[in-house]
DNA sequence: GCCATGACGTTCC
DNA sequence: GGGAACGCCATGG
């Protein structure tokens, strides 16, 4: 098995209990910034007796990437709202209050922080005038 | 080694 | 604010 994967699933074992993380930055955390495609790609390699808490790994938006009818998806939830995740009318988890590392969803600049720096580099690179 | 695919993310309409 | 388009990294055929 790949370094990455172990790395991503000790990122996620990381993951304190009543929290939730995206794949986005377990990526980074795993040594693979924009590898989030590759986060999800392990996580799917799960086995049902791993210690891997995948459940508290959400996507950008703080929602499962699962269908609500999938049985995973039911899974994920209700672990979580047992966990003391509570989830927004839209089916959403609020990242700001459960989101992990709290660095990562501190405050709405990180993100526009990121937002930016990303921008910028692609401005670097000359793919948009 | 090239092409398609996927539990994703960010930027532009 | 919602949807479409492009980019990302690793895997499988």
């Amino acid at each position: 098995m790949n370094p990455f994967y172990h790395r991503i699933y000790r990122v996620v074992r990381h993951i304190p209990k009543g929290r939730v993380a995206t794949y986005g930055v377990v990526a980074r955390l795993a040594g693979r910034p924009g590898a989030a495609r590759t986060v999800g790609w392990a996580l799917s390699a799960l086995r049902d007796d791993s210690d891997v808490p995948w459940w508290r790994v959400l996507n950008a938006a703080g929602r499962s990437s699962f269908a609500a009818h999938d049985h995973s998806g039911v899974v994920q939830r209700a672990l979580l709202l047992r966990e003391g995740v509570k989830f927004a009318p839209g089916g959403a988890a609020n990242l700001a209050l459960f989101g992990w590392p709290a660095e990562a969803y501190d405050s709405v600049a990180a993100a526009q922080t990121r937002a930016a720096s990303s921008r910028r580099s692609r401005r670097l690179k000359g793919l948009r005038t």
